[in-house]
RNA sequence: GCCCUUGUAGCUCAGCGGUAGAGCACUCCCUUGGUAAGGGAGAGGUCUCGGGUUCAAGUCCCGACGAGGGCACCA
């Protein structure tokens, strides 16, 4: 005789077990409809399954979050059902509910192509139509062991042998198909409506290299079909963004065969990097920091004693000279502590915070290789941090603001903090890492900061802090970070000289607030469309002439800006106005100046953004003064 | 590195066994025009590279390299 209580506090007595698709139904025909399955006492059930005991329930649709993952996951599951019903030899692997979808991974003799993904999508759209229910059973370990062997589906046996002896397992038969899931499921394929198959691609089994690489079909799906048109909308316009297209577009850097992975800067491109290195190298001064440069190459030694070589000598690029083989840094850290080795250090030195833009080459595997996303050769904004165990919390709050500095000046003021502690293989002892994460949460919580933990993701010479920013689509980037390191220091003999005159080794922060000027670059193209606020712009004037009369004002007026210190063009071609107009504002330059003879006559400018906004005729004066504000300001500017 | 897809003019793409095409960009000519594309003419390609099949190969097959999407990796 369960008695249940409904979220709103009411209470409803039932005679017998009550399933959540009866409880809806004696509230109403339409929740009767709508119901997909349940929470009861806090935990997600399938919509069928009999409630006997006294529970507090809440009966979840696809308008609930949770209803929207579980119609991903019976999607998982309709896609297999047609799979099978196409090609009865496929062995279904895992299909899990990621983020706006869902995949199965499957292991077939020949590979699916589009035409096999067409096929697919019309199948289920036909299997969706039929609107069948979804039967769930619950049954012991043996008992699925017999289905699944029975079906010949081994990834699903091996699956069941992994799992503990007396914990139960679901089934859910799709018709003749059946899967296996924790669930829950939608009841019926009528709450299955809009959804899209998006690519094939293959993934090892259980995520390990090792193994078999299944053939992996992703897919979307939505609880409408107007929000599966606004997810795919919504991949057109990232695309737009894409910062390689963008890139092409607006000449900012290209790439080519015969130096994959790395960056071709156009000049334009290199402005950008050139006003984001200035920024970085002032902001940081401000902070105490000293820059330095080290060496691009070094004797393999050193990155013997670092650790490295052990680690990634696969992944470094090698040189050899006169019977000496080099590493091409893949970092900067060993280097900026030969820097620190010079001279005797007192703690009184400490602090000691080491800049570089170094050019670091990691000979990462091909197929990880993306635009300016991930590269060979990129150049971090590196620096190093030398200090006492006890100044390690200053430092990280120090850290922490100039971060948030930064991001915002970008415009970006989501900013996401994770803090990573000690894994399991790691070094120094339990009270150097006690104190360590300490340090690192306070300087968190001190400054009032919500952050999420990741218990054992520290590296394994310390915990560390990282920094993602979310861009203006929702996208989350992680760039900055700082990381406490015990190691290194002392492997490579990095020491000074402590109150009572014994050598102590420093502790090490490494940190970088951008992390790679390439990929950074390449997350501020796609946020901003590559509508670069003024102050990044590469051109941000561009003056144009109406006829080659006025010409020689044009120069004039280009030179008065470029000896202010402003980045600007002429156009002088013979073309209409409209016609230079529409091609700059294309390049997206941020303010467009239009000399005819009126302006010539009153000696003034005419503005016009590249918003399409007529600031209408100024003296240069006032426009300069106007650019100076937008310039200093880091002003955005209407960039969506 | 692995799986799938892919590589044609500077760019975007068509052509898919029978002597290379379009639009934009470029060059020249006409036009000197006031806020998102004025008109005309011309030039431009060992169809990524190397093999093979064929009377004949951008077009089919194999391999290499690059690119795209995933997977794995990411100090």
């Amino acid at each position: 005789m369960p008695i249940i209580t409904l979220p709103d506090g009411s209470q409803k007595e039932f005679k017998k077990p009550v399933s959540i698709l009866e409880i809806a139904a004696s509230i109403g025909p339409g929740l009767a409809k709508a119901a997909i399955a349940g929470i009861v006492n806090e935990e997600l059930i399938d919509a069928s399954i009999p409630i006997k005991k006294n529970s507090k329930i809440q009966i979840i649709t696809a308008k609930d979050k949770e209803g929207l993952e579980i119609i991903r996951h019976s999607f998982a599951h309709l896609l297999g059902h047609a799979v099978k019903q196409l090609y009865p030899k496929a062995k279904m692997a895992i299909g899990p509910v990621i983020d706006d979808g869902f995949y199965y991974d499957i292991s077939y003799s020949t590979p699916f192509n589009l035409d096999d993904i067409n096929k697919l999508e019309t199948k289920i759209d036909t299997l969706i139509k039929k609107d069948y229910d979804v039967f769930v059973e619950i049954v012991d370990k043996s008992k699925a062991l017999e289905i699944f062997k029975g079906r010949n589906e081994s990834f699903k046996v091996d699956i069941i042998n992994n799992i503990p002896e007396n914990e139960i397992i679901k089934i859910y038969k799709h018709e003749e198909y059946i899967d296996m899931c924790r669930g829950p499921h939608v009841p019926n394929t009528r709450h299955l409506r809009a959804f899209k198959l998006m690519k094939v691609s293959g993934a090892y089994w259980r995520g390990d290299s090792n193994n078999e690489m299944l053939q992996r079909i992703y897919g979307t799906a939505w609880s409408s079909s107007k929000e599966l048109k606004e997810y795919l909308n919504k991949l057109e316009e990232a695309e737009k963004r894409d910062h390689r297209k963008i890139g092409k577009k607006l000449s900012l850097f290209h790439s080519q065969e015969e130096a994959p992975g790395m960056v071709f800067w156009h000049p334009k491109g290199w402005t950008i990097y050139q006003v984001l290195e200035k920024f970085i190298r002032e902001t940081i001064s401000k902070h105490g920091y000293q820059e330095i440069k080290s060496p691009q190459i070094v004797d393999r030694t050193l990155w013997e004693k670092s650790g490295h070589w052990d680690k990634f000598k696969d992944d470094m690029f090698t040189t050899t000279s006169e019977n000496r083989e080099y590493a091409i840094k893949p970092m900067n850290c060993p280097c900026h502590i030969q820097v620190f080795n010079q001279g005797l250090k007192s703690y009184k030195d400490l602090p000691i915070r080491l800049a570089e833009f170094g050019s670091c080459h990691r000979n990462e595997p091909s197929g990880a290789l993306h635009g300016l996303m991930r590269v060979r050769n990129f150049v971090q904004d590196d620096a190093h941090i030398f200090c006492t165990e006890e100044q390690i919390q200053d430092e990280v709050s120090n850290f922490i603001d100039l971060v948030f500095e930064v991001y915002n000046a970008f415009g970006f003021n989501s900013i996401l903090i994770k803090l990573s502690t000690r894994p399991e293989k790691r070094v120094g002892s339990d009270q150097i890492w006690d104190k360590a994460e300490k340090s690192l949460s306070d300087a968190l919580n001190n400054k009032g900061l919500s952050w999420s933990l990741l218990p054992g993701e520290g590296a394994f010479y310390g915990p560390k802090i990282e920094f993602s920013l979310e861009d203006c689509l929702g996208r989350v980037w992680q760039c900055g970070t700082i990381q406490v390191d015990f190691s290194m220091p002392t492997r490579l003999d990095a020491t000074y000289i402590d109150s009572e005159g014994k050598k102590q080794s420093p502790v090490m922060l490494h940190r970088a607030i951008l992390g790679s000027f390439e990929r950074f670059i390449g997350i501020l193209i796609e946020n901003y469309a590559g509508q670069f606020p003024c102050w990044l712009s590469p051109v941000q004037v561009i003056v144009m002439s109406i006829t080659d009369r006025n010409n020689k004002t044009c120069k004039e007026i280009q030179d008065d800006l470029k000896n202010n210190g402003y980045r600007a063009n002429i156009d002088l071609r013979n073309e209409k106005i409209g016609f230079k107009i529409r091609e700059h504002t294309i390049q997206k330059i941020p303010y467009l100046i239009v000399i005819g003879d009126k302006e010539e006559a009153s000696n003034k400018v005419s503005v016009r953004t590249r918003e399409g906004n007529d600031l209408g005729i100024i003296s240069l004066q006032e426009f300069k003064s106007l650019l100076n504000t937008s310039i200093i300001s880091k002003d955005i500017g209407l960039k969506k």
